[in-house]
DNA sequence: GCTGGCACTCAGAAACGTGGAGTGCTAAGA
DNA sequence: TCTTAGCACTCCACGTTTCTGAGTGCCAGC
């Protein structure tokens, strides 16, 4: 673990040796080395080299007689200094591009660009939807279902669409509600989710006398929806299943772990949110991440946005043992067209008369 | 396979010999059989009724010296003639009963159907959502989010909520839309999903002279809404995690075919729709699905219904080795708790003045 | 400081024996 | 005719042993 600086050629060593367990997933041996990367040393300085690299924690042997795989921290320097990321073709740009359906609303915009990650990956796509909190309120709807159930549906200027069904106190005939909502409206519209939420807030808080009575009555129903965290799945997750492909995750009990958590999602969940402050693409390898069910997985994420304000993350899982360089790639390309999309679709919702 | 009818006492032997095999999961041999069955005959009876199963087809055994293990044949005999179904006890039906959210909307109503179902069965939970067609429709809104693209929402009497964004031809202001939306309710409103649908095309072929301008542009665009499949996903699965526990299902090809099936949901779909039309519980062993990557899977499904018409259908899926009796009781009380909470909630949606 | 050589290690495959669970068959008993 | 005890047989599961090959560490010479 003595932290020396690498020589160049240890490092040129080390980025040879993981770049041929990613693509082989086998340790690999001095000789082999040798042979497959085409060096002009002899196999027994690879091994002193190596020598030097178990030291420092950065390889170890599965056994005596079995060749180095990289560490956590092999990993890590290696996407931090040694990655040569050529960015991807602009032909494969447009090939994510044209699988992306433009105009479509925010979910399955969404839904689109988690299964594309997944797909050209070959493992797992993530992707967290926008906070509403942030978006604009465009307008609000009260429709009665049946004598107590009233439908409250919540418009975003971005399209995205909630509902709720609510069990109001008293009965509203379909003209009250009508007028409610134009009321609530007229007053709310193009403010923020979370301005609106504190709004209504206040306004239960202060003394219903100054209030009109159907206001009251349409603050205190779309209360009842703005303070709610949403009907909305906040991950769409898919491809888990190409993680199957991998012996590395052949462990019954972690696989178990993996797919609980994908399940579960709160783990995922509170990792892209955390990553989505950082602003950039953020790479967790193995334990990093600090979730156990993730350890043996690497994630990488990126944040997109709508008009430059950060709304969500979208990621990609997969083993340690991933093509980071490819992988990163599609991820920051497909953070940008989810961006593009998005920002392209809030189209600055006027409704203007 | 010589189809003699079994006599009561290889019924009594089959049923015993299923049921610790379900229990146990291991090949069941003839002494332990009349251990653990209590029986009255020696064990070398038992092989003698053994055998004559064997060549009957319902039972066999993996190697010479094992155990006998149930063909799906015998399954087949087990869970038609042989399984004593005790209906659920009153308390556990409260318990199922407590975990469905009333008076929400059905999308989420059919989500905690799903998981509920994975939950209490350890198993995979399925639920096919309602079928749109036979719904009865409510009303429509145009809302303008921004220059050429207006944002459909439709809304059903049971409180779904569908919604899309279509780029219409010309530029509506928010009072044309308005009053489309308004003439497009007056007209077609209560009537159902598929009846609207084909109203709507038959409206487009005849000649446009005949309606209204304004009109026009409104069934255009509830048509390119009313004709699409619906962007909700149309299946909920849970719990395909608690599949891996299982360790008949190790074999890795199987596994990966089965997740993608959960996955691309066609074989799944197409297996519950045609088990919709039968009208009661349906139980599929192993391959007679007819899907490869079901086969080493059973499905239990039931159709539930609104107000008596069938709309969709929930199921488990899981090992063929699964407790049937208690699997389907569960997925015959789920489905009518499903139905009674949908149909509740159906209200006959009046939107009286 | 690099390299060839050499002894050493160790996982994994193959070969081998052993014990036990379970069977099928037969012959005697009911 | 049906049941049962007995017995020889089969074959998997498991532990032991052996063997092999890939790979290492280290040393001595260049």
């Amino acid at each position: 673990m003595s932290m020396v600086a690498l020589t160049p050629r240890s490092e040129r060593l080390l980025k040879a040796l993981i770049e041929q367990y990613i693509a082989e997933g086998q340790p690999v041996g001095s000789r082999s080395l040798v042979k497959q990367a085409g060096l002009e040393f002899s196999p027994a300085t690879v091994r002193n080299v190596m020598a030097d690299l178990e030291e420092m924690g950065l390889i170890r042997s599965p056994h005596t007689s079995a060749g180095r795989v990289p560490t956590e921290l092999g990993y890590r320097l290696f996407v931090n200094t040694l990655l040569t990321s050529q960015p991807l073709e602009a032909v494969d740009i447009r090939g994510l591009e044209e699988q992306l359906p433009l105009h479509q609303d925010p979910q399955q915009l969404i839904e689109a660009a988690s299964g594309l990650l997944s797909q050209v990956t070959k493992l797992a796509g993530v992707v967290r939807v926008p906070r509403r909190a942030h978006a604009g309120f465009l307008q609000l709807e009260f429709l009665n279902l049946s004598a107590h159930r009233v439908l409250v549906i919540l418009v975003a200027q971005d399209g995205q669409v909630l509902n709720r069904v609510i069990q109001p106190k008293r009965r509203y005939s379909p003209a009250e509600l009508q007028e409610a909502a134009n009321m609530f409206n007229s007053v709310y519209a193009g403010r923020s989710f979370e301005d609106v939420r504190r709004s209504l807030v206040r306004a239960l808080e202060q003394d219903s006398e100054a209030m009109q009575k159907l206001m009251r009555s349409a603050v205190e129903m779309a209360h009842e929806v703005f303070g709610d965290p949403g009907d909305a799945d906040p991950l769409v997750v898919s491809g888990e299943a190409n993680l199957l492909a991998f012996p590395e995750l052949s462990d019954r009990e972690k696989l178990r772990r993996l797919f609980d958590a994908f399940n579960a999602k709160q783990d995922l969940l509170s990792l892209l949110d955390q990553s989505m402050a950082a602003g950039g693409i953020q790479i967790f390898i193995g334990g990093e991440s600090g979730y156990e069910s993730l350890e043996p997985c690497s994630v990488i994420a990126a944040p997109y946005d709508v008009d430059g304000q950060i709304v969500g993350t979208l990621a990609v899982v997969g083993p340690t043992r991933m093509s980071y360089n490819r992988v990163i790639s599609i991820v920051d390309v497909t953070a940008r067209l989810l961006s593009g999309a998005l920002t392209h679709n809030a189209g600055h919702g006027m409704n203007d008369a």
